[in-house]
RNA sequence: UGGGGAGUAGUGAAAUGGCAUCACCGCAGACUUUGGAUCUGCUUUUCCAGGUUCGAAUCCUGGCUCCCCAGCCA
């Protein structure tokens, strides 16, 4: 028998693009399934923002028992490149989104589109102006007054038709002509005061080579590709309600039966970061950012080096939820999606980040013992690895302090903690440096009645601390990621590197992990106890492992420390 | 000041005339061989003013605030 997976089940989610659905199915709106797009420009890598209109418009198709079509809008020729094509595929699949075999371009309906302009123009619904771009915008009036119709309005059919053949066939220069929709100059929407559908650019297209010198517009173009492809329910973000106006028009205009329809909702905006892809840009070039992949952006890419799972980027976008609402969401719920999959999911193993050296005077000096260690709590089929303990080990520094505030339940001279799976050990002694004072060791004994880390007289310790052997750790790098920006609306005044943290990265070059760590592979995800979750990065050579951190462990001490306790 | 949208807890999301609910965040406690996880509890919400109604977040009237639109970008 099957086993269902749960997640995988299509959900049917409340909210109002649901239940306009509903009432479309209710009332057979539409002559076919539910059937929805999504529909990049491939002019720059997928976010986090992509990823909610990636799941809205996948999700609402399954959850509907239809389908999504992947069609790329590369209607701009100057603006896109093969490259994000295949970059922006890899990030859909890697979210775990099939679109089987309906990969589309608009550009594969240049033909179509220009067969359905020709017959706008015949229907005498679009024009060619000749207008400039400075005239067309002042012919268009603003907000508050309407504009005035071009003198070109009233050519006759045969003109238009002959007029629009010629700048298909290049007898006139780039920006010389455009074909224009004919609908309402005084339109109080300015997207329908007579809005251009194409216009003349001699831009090789990362599809159709030269074949074209003119293109069509988003707003002419996109509402026929949907047509084409039969979509139902064509969804976008908020900045295209009015449009709708336009998309509807054209589809009259063509009496497209059972014609798709435009549903608007609001884009996925995070705090602490920016979107602005000219923006990112400039840090990236100013070195700042490390790339398009750089692990403090979310975009997909970078997300990914960090090591956020997809099952946490598709949780998070479902418990966002759909609306209209303008929103920002917390970075805290991301956070909050990839420690509860991680926690159920990832291996524990110990790493020391800065390490504190520990002798245990009474342990044998050339005795190790293998103590086995739980993999994961959460998951008792995760099994247990075995963790070589000798007589010098390393703590984390913060696990002591010689004058610990009443809280403090680690080590301090005198005291008695749990070396995780292994000992007791008391401290006795703490050797500093002479010069700076600093502490350097720890000279401690150890309880060999606590092995494996508990006795049988009930005696509790005040905490549980991570070490790794001395003998056996292996060097790693470790790369401390936060937040890129110190305020939640970086942008806040235009210039985000104003906000930047100094703390978005903190190296640390001298970490000790756990030998069975040697085995790790680029990608891997592990949960480094006590600190937080951690992910194998592609800098990894040979000589060095290197580990981004993807989020830290919730951390009640911080908290005290931080409000004074 | 034209048009299109949106206002429910700190952040988001439900409630479709009938007890304002959920998640995250925050706070407190229990438990803990991770100061993690888990469990328990708590604080904080219907933009405003009228009206309809036995009853309004929801319907009506008026106002306020915020977002989007004047690319041959998408």
């Amino acid at each position: 028998m099957e086993l269902v997976n749960e997640t995988s089940t299509p959900i049917k989610q409340t909210n109002f693009i649901q239940d306009i659905i509903d009432e479309d199915m209710r009332t057979n709106r539409f002559d076919r399934p539910v059937h929805t797009r999504f529909p990049p420009e491939p002019n720059g890598y997928l976010h986090i923002g992509h990823a909610k209109a990636i799941c809205v418009n996948f999700g609402t198709a399954a959850a509907n028992g239809g389908l999504c079509n992947l069609r790329f809008d590369d209607t701009n020729p100057t603006k896109e490149d093969e490259e994000y094509v295949e970059a922006i595929m890899e990030d859909i699949r890697w979210l775990g989104f099939d679109w089987e075999d309906r990969l589309y371009f608009a550009s594969d309906y240049f033909e179509q589109l220009y067969q359905y302009a020709v017959e706008l123009i015949k229907r005498g619904k679009a024009y060619v102006c000749d207008l400039t771009p400075e005239q067309i915008k002042e012919y268009r009036g603003t907000l508050t007054e309407p504009g005035r119709e071009s003198p070109y309005r009233n050519r006759s059919v045969e003109e238009n038709l002959d007029l629009f053949q010629r700048m298909r066939n290049g007898e006139f220069p780039d920006g010389s002509r455009v074909l224009r929709a004919r609908i309402d100059m005084a339109s109080p929407n300015m997207n329908m005061r007579d809005p251009v559908l194409y216009r003349i650019m001699r831009a090789t297209h990362h599809r159709t080579g030269d074949k074209w010198c003119i293109y069509p517009m988003y707003d002419y173009a996109h509402p026929l590709s949907d047509a084409i492809e039969g979509i139902t329910h064509s969804l976008c973000s908020l900045e295209f309600e009015d449009h709708r106006p336009l998309y509807n028009w054209i589809l009259e205009a063509l009496e497209i039966p059972y014609p798709p329809k435009q549903i608007e909702f609001a884009r996925l905006n995070l705090n602490y970061t920016i979107a602005s892809k000219r923006k990112l840009r400039r840090l990236i070039d100013q070195g700042i950012l490390a790339g398009w992949d750089d692990p403090r952006l979310v975009t997909l890419r970078g997300l990914r080096r960090r090591g956020y799972t997809p099952e946490s980027i598709v949780e998070f976008c479902r418990l966002v939820g759909v609306s209209k609402t303008n929103s920002v969401h917390d970075l805290a719920m991301l956070e909050h999606c990839v420690r509860e999959d991680l926690n159920k999911r990832a291996q524990r193993v110990m790493a020391v980040l800065r390490p504190l050296k520990v002798t245990i005077e009474t342990y044998p000096e050339d005795l190790v013992e293998e103590f086995e260690i739980e993999n994961n709590p959460e998951d008792p089929a995760a099994g247990g690895r075995k963790v070589p303990f000798s007589r010098v080990v390393y703590i984390e520094q913060d696990d002591f302090m010689e004058n610990p505030p009443k809280k403090f339940h680690r080590l301090a001279p005198g005291r008695e903690i749990r070396l995780k799976g292994a000992y007791y050990i008391t401290c006795r002694e703490v050797i500093k440096d002479p010069v700076t004072g600093e502490v350097t060791e720890l000279i401690c004994t150890h309880d060999p009645a606590s092995r494996g880390g508990y006795t049988s007289d009930g005696r509790r310790v005040l905490g549980t601390s991570h070490w790794v052997s001395a003998a056996h750790a292996i060097p790693a790098e470790v790369r401390l990621y936060d937040k890129l920006f110190t305020v939640p609306d970086p942008d806040r005044d235009g210039d985000p590197g104003a906000y930047l943290n100094p703390e978005s990265m903190v190296v640390l070059q001298n970490c000790l992990v756990e030998p069975s760590l040697a085995a790790a592979a680029v990608g891997d995800r592990f949960q480094f106890l006590r600190q937080g979750y951690f992910c194998l990065d592609p800098d990894t050579t040979k000589e060095k492992l290197v580990f981004n951190r993807i989020v830290s462990l919730k951390d009640t001490w911080s908290k005290i420390q931080k409000s004074g306790g």
